[in-house]
DNA sequence: GTTGAGCGTT
């Protein structure tokens, strides 16, 4: 009995024959470059096009924001973040710019401003929004 | 009818 055989009977044949997966698996680890940053680099930047809005009176709305902040660009969204169960505004919020440049302008502009009462305290959002783009920071992209 | 640092309700 050849060993060919011998495979069919031990049924172990079509694995071999499927090779293909292997070389899937092994080609797709190697295009993937590694994510870890190397030891000592600067921290990635935060989101730049969307800003985290605190120190919000409790009675500001999506409305008024939205008209405090369209004067340095196109606001593409505007979200104010309220409690769950009480429903009460948790006093901060989120302002998303059409690109960058008009949310650094509407940050330098606007962090620090009284608007109602309370000064706004504004920087640049942390964690990504479902549906937008993941950016993944890397070394070419900081500048 | 209140409160005051923070990173997002589907």
């Amino acid at each position: 009995m050849t060993p060919r055989a011998l495979l069919s009977r031990l049924r172990l044949a079509p694995l071999l024959h499927d090779g293909h997966h292997l070389r899937r698996l092994v080609s797709a680890a190697a295009a993937s470059p590694p994510d870890e940053a190397p030891p000592g680099a600067p921290p990635p930047p935060p989101s730049n096009s969307r800003l985290f809005v605190a120190g919000l009176s409790w009675s500001v709305d999506e409305r008024s924001l939205t008209d405090a902040f369209s004067t340095f660009g196109t606001v593409t969204e505007v979200r104010i973040i309220y409690d769950k169960n009480s429903g009460r505004p948790r006093g901060f919020g989120f302002v998303h710019f059409s690109n960058d440049h008009e949310a650094k302008c509407a940050k330098d502009a606007m962090d620090g401003k009284v608007m109602l009462g309370r000064p706004l305290r504004i920087s640049f959002a942390l964690e990504k929004v479902r549906g937008a783009p993941v950016i993944v920071p890397r070394l070419s992209t900081v500048k």
